[in-house]
Parts: structure tokens; sequence; C-alpha cells
DNA sequence: TAGATTGTTAATCGATTAACAATC
DNA sequence: TAGATTGTTAATCGATTAACAATC
């Protein structure tokens, strides 16, 4: 297991996550095959059977795969039994939405806590997140040594707010503003377009 | 043009558009080459130039692409020029963030409406877009003839929620909840998982 | 046992990249 | 003109799938 893992099937394993975790609590305490897998995804089976080899101890002819081990291995292996703390700089709609958002722990991921430049926010607790002044950010990620932010501040804020981060040494962002963010070569923006996303799934039959 | 689409080659289009539309307008009026976008992308030139070959009118040795003219063709041929309507159904955080942002207008899409279970939040407007009760969703749906819905309700509701809209003739979900939707089979749902989406890019150096 | 399933090797398929002629 | 760039054909690379032996 854990060798030579390709970009694809690093994109099929959370799918796979998902799909294991959804499943009844009846079928979860079961065993599950890769065939059936494959079935339920619409991909094939042998495809599965590699993917899972990469990350599983591997199942049993005949019976497949126990199918809690196989979440444990598939979410061990995709790290979601991390503690990675998380800062949100933006508490709007979408922010609010992040802090009270209780999947990101299943995930390995501690919102610890939000930033916004409204006074009036700063000392609100949402969710049980604590909400601080834009202003002690920096110190705070420095301090807590945070390595991952999330932009959900307006586009005329958004590169003024990255920059706070890059500075703090946050590395990973998830940036929902929509405006290209500039940051130094070793930092990484994921630009979250939901629009896209809505583009690409609406328009599927299209193309 | 507009001939073979691969599914790569689709998954680059929505990139290349937004790198252009990012870019400062003094460039915008001007004249941009695939080795620029490739540049700046981290892609091959080659590969840039063969997925611009097949939605642009095609670029000019020695200057490159008119740029303006790109964007029109990449965005023309993703649809980003239609007039789309989505209802969202879960008029919370997540939902109000949908209502309150103007971005979708720019991809073909008209957020029509809100639908909430709350009788309060019925007959409230935000951002210019009505909010009605949700037994209100399946005849709007069908009148307006809706074909893409979002569903931003917590989790025990969205299963129900999902099922008014298929119902109501909607044909693509993009599903906020993070839980398995039972759909038809001629209904396709799109789980937008942002712990997922974290965990791919803040892990990504640990893969 | 017979049959379903795993895991791996070999063959196929598709996507990327290299090479090059054409063009402005 | 010389050189940068386009667009296409051919070669390479990587990912998927088919085939099959091993296993329970």
């Amino acid at each position: 297991m854990a060798k030579n893992i390709t970009s694809q099937t690093l994109q099929r394993l959370p799918l796979y996550f998902s799909y294991l975790v959804s499943l009844p609590e009846s079928r979860k305490s079961g065993n599950i095959s890769a065939t059936a897998i494959a079935e339920a995804l619409g991909l094939n089976d042998v495809q599965v059977r590699k993917d899972l080899a990469s990350v599983s101890r591997g199942g049993r002819p005949r019976t497949g795969y126990i199918t809690a081990e196989l979440i444990n291995d598939i979410g061990r292996f995709l790290g979601f039994e991390n503690h990675d703390g998380v800062v949100v700089a933006g508490v709007g709609n979408f922010g609010r939405a992040m802090l009270g958002s209780d999947s990101f722990a299943d995930y390995g991921f501690d919102i610890v806590c939000g930033f916004d430049c409204n006074e009036k926010l700063a000392g609100t607790v949402i969710n049980g997140k604590p909400v601080r002044h834009i202003s002690e950010m920096r110190s705070f990620c420095i301090s807590e040594n945070i390595k991952t932010g999330i932009i959900t501040v307006p586009e005329n804020s958004a590169q003024e707010v990255c920059d706070i981060m890059t500075e703090s040494g946050i590395k990973y962002i998830l940036n929902f503003a929509s405006v290209h963010l500039n940051v130094p070569k070793n930092v990484v923006v994921h630009n979250e377009n939901i629009s896209i996303t809505l583009a690409m799934l609406a328009r599927r039959d299209f193309f």
C-alpha cells in the first residue's frame, strides 16, 4: 500500500470515501466489493481495485473489503485524521457558513478563528469559534503556526487580506473571492469559483 | 473550432478564461500568446494552443491571439452568455451568500429565487432576489422551466428538498449538504464538499 | 466444489509533448 | 529578412481496461 499514487487515483479516493461514508449503517458494518463500488460510481472495477490497492491493506477474494476498515484506510491516507488549524478571513455570509460548519473536523481541519474588519464582530463567537479583528490575524497565525487560510472577503479587499496571510506564514489559501491573487511562489492558491462549478454541471450535456 | 473537445480540455478552458479575465485592462486590450498563457499557468504551450484551437477563431503567428476576442470565444463556448434560471433551496448562510453574489451573471446564470421553510423569510428580498416558502418551489420551477437547483439546506432535509426538485423537472443539482442524495437516473448531482477541496489543497505536498 | 472476487501482467486507449512546416 | 508564433502530424507517455492466475 501507499505506493506510486497517480494524480488520477488521488482525485478518485475522496469519491470512494464519500460514497462509503454515505452508506447506511447496516452496510457499513459489513463487507463491500470493488465491483459494487465501481457499479455505484459508474467506474471500471479494475480501476477501483487498483486505486484501493494503493491505500488499503487489501481485500479478500469472494468477500471483498471490510467496509469500516476501508473507510479508515482511505481517510488516514488522505490525512482526514489530522488536526490542521485553519483561519477564515471575512465573516460575511460565506465566512459565517464556514465557521458554522461542523464537517471540517471529519476531514482533519479545525477552523480555529474568524477575522473581520468590522469592529462590531470582533469578540463575538460563532458556533463556538471566536471572531477577532483582522488586525490580529497576523500575530495569531504566527503564534498558532497556521498554514491554511480561507478568504471570504469582498473582491476589493481580497488581495490585501491575502498579503497579510502570506506574511503570516500561511502556505495554502482557499479563495472564494472571484479575483486573481498574487502570491509568493511557495504559496498555493485554490480559486473556488462556484459559477464555474455550476457551469460545468448544468451544461455537461451541451458540451 | 468547436471540434472534438476532450474532457481534459474542457477542464482547462475555465482556467484560461479566469486567467484572461483577471488580466489588467492594459493587457486585456492587446494580444496574448499561447506561450505566455502556458507560462503563467504552468502548462505546456502546445497543449494550450490545441485547447484554444478547439474554441477560438485562431491566433496569428508572431502576435498571438487578440485577448478580448479570446475571452469572448471561450466564454461563448462555455455558455457564459446564456441566461439560465437557477433556484436556491435553503436561505441560511450559504443560501444568502448565493443570493447575494452577483458573479453568477458573468457565467450565464440568473439566481431567480430562494426558497426556505422558515415562514418569516418568505416574502423577503435579498440582493434583489425574492425569497418564497419552500412549498411554492415546485410550481415555481415548473412554470419557470427551471433546470438547475442549488441545495443549501441542513443535512437532514436535503433529501426531501432534492425530491421536490426532481419532481419539478430540475435536472442539475449542486449540493452543499454533506449527504448522499438519491436521484432518478436522468438527474445529475454534483456534491460540493469544501472540506475535501481544502484537503486536496492543504495536503498536496504530503501526497 | 463452483463461483465470485482479488491483484497483477499485458494490451489498449487517450492525452501530452516533440518536431516541423507555414506564416506574419 | 530573421525570429516568434501558430497549427498539425508523429512520437511518447501515462492511464485505463482486458485477460488471467490465485484465493477463499
